[in-house]
DNA sequence: TTCAATACTTACCTTGAGGTAAGTATTGAA
DNA sequence: TTCAATACTTACCTCAAGGTAAGTATTGAA
């Protein structure tokens, strides 16, 4: 496995959280299956452009056995495969919120603030 | 500069708020901040084992230009230079909380369920 | 037998975050 | 004049995260 050697000794909660939620796509992840309870691979590759297929399926790897995501196989031709948040995924998603919150107002400062780029 | 272009466009408050947080020391230079108050360039250093010189002082820059931080230099010598956090930077503290106590508890389930390491 | 549709898988490459270690700047004291 | 003490600064290197693009697996329908 090529996402190996994680759940190392955590000097602290932020460190623990920031090791299961670092990862360009997983805050991401987290929100589209928060908000859609339930997503197919393909679903989840339309709604977050610009993931690749190799990161997508990394990810979503490592949050299962992050004990985040559950995948559940359906055996159907062409294949299908649903993906959703467990209860930790749930509760990882909750306490983000706080977070998503205050980036909300940054990103609102940096707006009124922002310096108007004329050329 | 190297560390250069960020305050990108954000796709949610997640990102606006990771933007600011990313980066190994980050969180862990809020936390000392917020704990002591004020501290010295050497006692953030002696007080993150491990960090180099080179990151944390480019940690601190951009925590300063992104508001989070506030740097007062004293003519002195030896030099004396205190930083402290801002308004912004307490408040981003705070909304790291929950995600530091989901962490905490995290970091419990896992010790709990760790199969013992017996040679 | 071939194709369609979906969900991966693999090999290879690029980029940037972060580490290492040595050097610079400042100035009062000895 | 040299040194001590602190806070950087710089050049160079390593490694892993992430991207690209092509290939594989499955099986019912035509």
């Amino acid at each position: 496995m090529t996402s190996s050697e994680r759940r190392g000794p955590y000097i602290c909660g932020i460190d623990a959280a920031m090791d299961v939620v670092s990862g360009k796509w997983k805050s991401l992840i987290l929100w589209e299956l928060d908000n859609y309870g339930t997503r197919r691979f393909g679903e989840l590759k339309r709604g977050l452009p610009g993931v690749s297929e190799k990161m997508l399926i990394q990810h979503l790897r490592e949050m299962e056995q992050d004990g985040l995501v559950h995948r559940e196989v359906y055996r159907e031709v062409p294949p299908k495969v649903e993906y959703s948040l467990t209860e930790h995924g749930r509760s990882l998603n909750e306490a983000l919120g706080p977070l998503g919150e205050w980036g909300q107002r940054r990103a609102e400062r940096l707006a009124a603030e922002a310096p108007t780029v004329s050329p």
